[in-house]
RNA sequence: GGCGACGUACCCAAGUGGCUAAGGGGACGCUCUGCAAAAGCGUUAUGCAUCGGUUCGAAUCCGAUCGUCGCCUCCA
């Protein structure tokens, strides 16, 4: 049994052979670091983050890489604005992303690379497509000549033709073709600039992944992912500018996400109704977040709204009780057939990482586990470990959905007070006191504590 | 104009030719409980935008219609 993927290229989903056995090298489009990076892009990223999560699942090594764009007309645009050098915005920025990352249980790629740390490998890809009669030098511009690469237009199913008939009017008359682009700007009074052998100026946007690809997972790699509306020109530009080169397959697969819309419009920051991920990150907890975009397919828009988010918060909370129930129930002599639960989850993940039925297989596994449960006999010794583990491996490993510390928050000190105030309390209890019970449990509650009781004692945790 | 996606219960969302149309939320019922909360169990679409067609058989394929959206320009 393999992995399906869609691959764009094919537009049909093919069975994942990596080129080497047992080794996935992937590449994930990264963020332009020129404000904090918004839900959106967070979903991008995190569905990313879900299929290198799988594939090491699927026991795949994986080397991940994600670039960080660090020079780009925005990021000039801002540092100007502020009246502070471009790369002083890129650096808050790229700081920012790797931490809103953090915070959103991404974990790092296997490497980061940032555009302006690649620079010799852009001016020598460059170079040689000059070389070989890819590209052509204007007035200390370069452009791509996308009449010379015969494949042009495969990714996106283009034609030339009707580009070019379709360019806006205003074409630069100094390009061969209006769909020609820039491989590299010339230099312009207050913007960076680099030393190249056709004169000073800063590198296009599209040759920097393919530089910064290249560079750290070779000529052909695996996967190369991002966002659907990368698919044209970025991506399309991408293989031209690569393949022309290397005169060899540039990714096998390409994978696109789906977009986040908001109130079903199109959210994007030009358009201005965006919420930051730093945003959302203070009102829900990244599992919940992460939980949320999961349950839909990653080729699929998604209409973020904040019951989605409320609805999402109470299902996972289902995963999170019988994950923390399983670690501490005590053996007992029912059985669960844990093995076939975990053939249906792979099942759907293997197919195009269906994380939407990945989950339904999930959802009644934790149904047949908490029958067996709470029945009389309870879950034998077996079971619940293979249970435990199951869960964690799928809700904490490959989605990270659910958390594994306790839900006090390792506070050593306020967890001591508690189980104070409940040995107080449960003392009343057995008195019958059931006023000043509820007295305390409602202090508590308004204090953000919330109390449970039930037939094994009393637990505590923090609220909402 | 060109290319493409989508329309499944009150909401979200899998399923793309064949057993009773997953799963989550919500609602309702029950169990547990001093009460509550949490948790658990159960119920909740003879029907998959509409109309035709192909087929022994369609949510799933084909056509038309209606509706929503995306890309073609910076964008995850």
């Amino acid at each position: 049994m393999s992995i399906a993927i869609y691959n764009t290229l094919t537009r049909s989903v093919q069975e994942f052979t990596p080129l080497n056995e047992g080794e996935v090298r992937m590449y994930c489009c990264g963020p332009t670091v020129y404000d904090y990076f918004h839900i959106g892009n967070a979903r991008s990223f995190v569905m990313s983050d879900v299929v290198r999560r799988y594939f090491e699942f699927r026991g795949y090594t994986v080397t991940y890489v994600m670039n960080i764009t660090d020079i780009d007309d925005k990021i000039i645009r801002r540092g100007n604005d502020e009246g502070v050098p471009s790369s002083q915005v890129a650096d808050r920025f790229a700081a920012a992303f790797l931490e809103d990352s953090a915070r959103f249980g991404i974990r790092p790629a296997s490497m980061h690379p940032r555009a302006t740390q690649t620079m010799d490998d852009m001016i020598a890809h460059i170079q040689g497509l000059i070389d070989n009669g890819s590209a052509y030098v204007v007035d200390g511009d370069v452009y791509f000549r996308v009449g010379s690469y015969q494949e042009y237009g495969k990714l996106s199913r283009k034609n030339i033709e009707d580009l070019e008939v379709g360019a806006r009017v205003e074409a630069d008359t100094r390009k061969e073709s209006p769909v020609d682009f820039a491989l590299w700007k010339n230099a312009k009074p207050g913007e960076p600039t680099w030393d190249a052998p056709w004169g000073k100026g800063r590198p296009g946007w599209h040759i920097e992944c393919s530089a910064m690809a290249m560079k750290y997972l070779g000529r052909t790699f695996d996967i190369h992912a991002g966002g659907n509306d990368l698919i044209f020109p970025h991506h399309e530009n991408e293989i031209a500018q690569s393949e022309a080169l290397t005169h060899q397959p540039f990714a096998k697969f390409w994978m696109h996400f789906g977009f986040l819309n908001i109130d079903n419009e199109k959210m994007s920051k030009s358009l201005g109704n965006f919420f930051t991920a730093r945003e959302i990150l203070d009102k829900y907890p990244a599992e919940v977040i992460r939980f949320y975009y999961l349950q839909t397919h990653y080729r699929s828009p998604l209409n973020f709204t904040h019951e989605g988010l409320d609805a999402a918060k109470t299902g996972l909370q289902k995963l999170q009780v019988l994950y923390d129930a399983l670690g501490e129930a005590p053996a007992g002599s029912g059985t669960v057939d844990v093995a076939a639960h975990e053939q249906r989850f792979v099942a759907a993940m293997d197919d195009d990482f269906n994380t939407p039925a990945g989950f339904g297989a999930l959802f009644d596994f934790a149904r047949d586990v908490n029958t067996v449960l709470h029945a009389e006999g309870g879950l034998d010794a077996t079971s619940r470990d293979a249970a435990r583990d199951l869960l964690h491996r799928t809700t904490v490993e490959v989605f990270g959905v659910v958390r594994t510390e306790s839900a006090g928050g390792g506070d050593k000190l306020l967890d001591d007070v508690m189980q104070l105030v409940i040995a107080l309390r449960t003392e009343a209890r057995q008195e019958k006191q059931w006023a000043l019970s509820d007295r305390i449990r409602d202090g508590l509650k308004e204090l953000g504590i919330v109390l449970e009781d039930s037939r094994d004692g009393t637990k505590w945790k923090l609220g909402e």
